[in-house]
DNA sequence: CTATATGCAAATAGTTTGCCTGTTA
DNA sequence: TAACAGGCAAACTATTTGCATATAG
């Protein structure tokens, strides 16, 4: 049984076991496009970019594969209001930046010491696991006139 | 077509229309029922308790109508991973934690100038429309602190 | 009056589930 | 070989839309 999984790099399989999750043909892939581009894509764009490596997987199983991977803490997921849950590589605390006018999303540093700082503002007994910090608005390319937003 | 709409606040519509939106006893019934608890509901729960008001407002037109709200700026909406859209009654600047093992939402607050030291990280051309923050954990039940719950 | 909102039902998007087969440790 | 993962289609949830009627300014 020999499938384009089967070639790819081993440390895949390798950081997959590491986290102690299963290693599949299927999640390494789905772990590999994912690695491969670092954007933010949606589950079905995950699909289309699989199925070019491994045309026989099927929607349910990407599904599956980015919530095992999340689960494990291989990869992380994101989501904007009114958004498809999008998947992120970067496994470093740090925010977004949603581009209304193009869609995209950036990845924006936040300092630990600041992060550290959101969440001293818990009041006590709140134990964050995750912190989630989001902007939305737009990218102005070049310097531009004074603002007029409304 | 005498409406228990018709004998409400009227500085809700009020309110409505000073944000330039047009009232309707469906809107305003809407707000009303956002405003009269400080927790965050789903839109299935805000038509819940809007039928109670007004039975025959559609699931439609709630929808519509906190739209209406978000955009004229009158209510926040604030959402999850994995979960409906909420909405929520507090327009003052503030993050939001995600309790787990209750499903609860408690609003957090934020001092302003910490607030605008998370745009500032922001690169030159970014402008953000608005900022999400927003903690996932779990709550230690103890002497509660002073946070809106659900 | 005229633009816009409502109500209903049907459509859609995103995601999950059931069930059976295949694969992994 | 026992537990778990995949494939497919159907189910499901949240939300949006089309269209005819009603209503606000």
């Amino acid at each position: 049984m020999t499938m384009i999984a089967d070639t790819q790099n081993p440390s895949l399989a390798q950081r997959i076991t590491d986290r102690g999750l299963r290693p599949t043909p299927q999640r390494e892939v789905v772990y590999q496009v994912i690695l491969a581009k670092r954007d933010h894509p949606t589950a079905e764009e995950v699909f289309a970019r699989v199925k070019i490596l491994m045309s026989t997987i099927s929607l349910a199983t990407v599904y599956n594969c980015l919530e095992a991977l999340v689960q494990y803490g291989l990869i992380k997921q994101v989501n904007f209001v009114r958004e498809p849950t999008r998947y992120c590589p970067n496994l470093h605390e740090h925010a977004h930046f949603h581009d209304e006018a193009s869609g995209k999303i950036h990845d924006i540093d936040i300092p630990a010491d600041l992060m550290a700082r959101l969440r001293s503002l818990l009041p006590a007994g709140y134990a964050a696991v995750s912190v989630d910090l989001s902007f939305r608005g737009s990218v102005r390319s070049a310097p531009a006139p004074a603002a007029h937003n409304n």
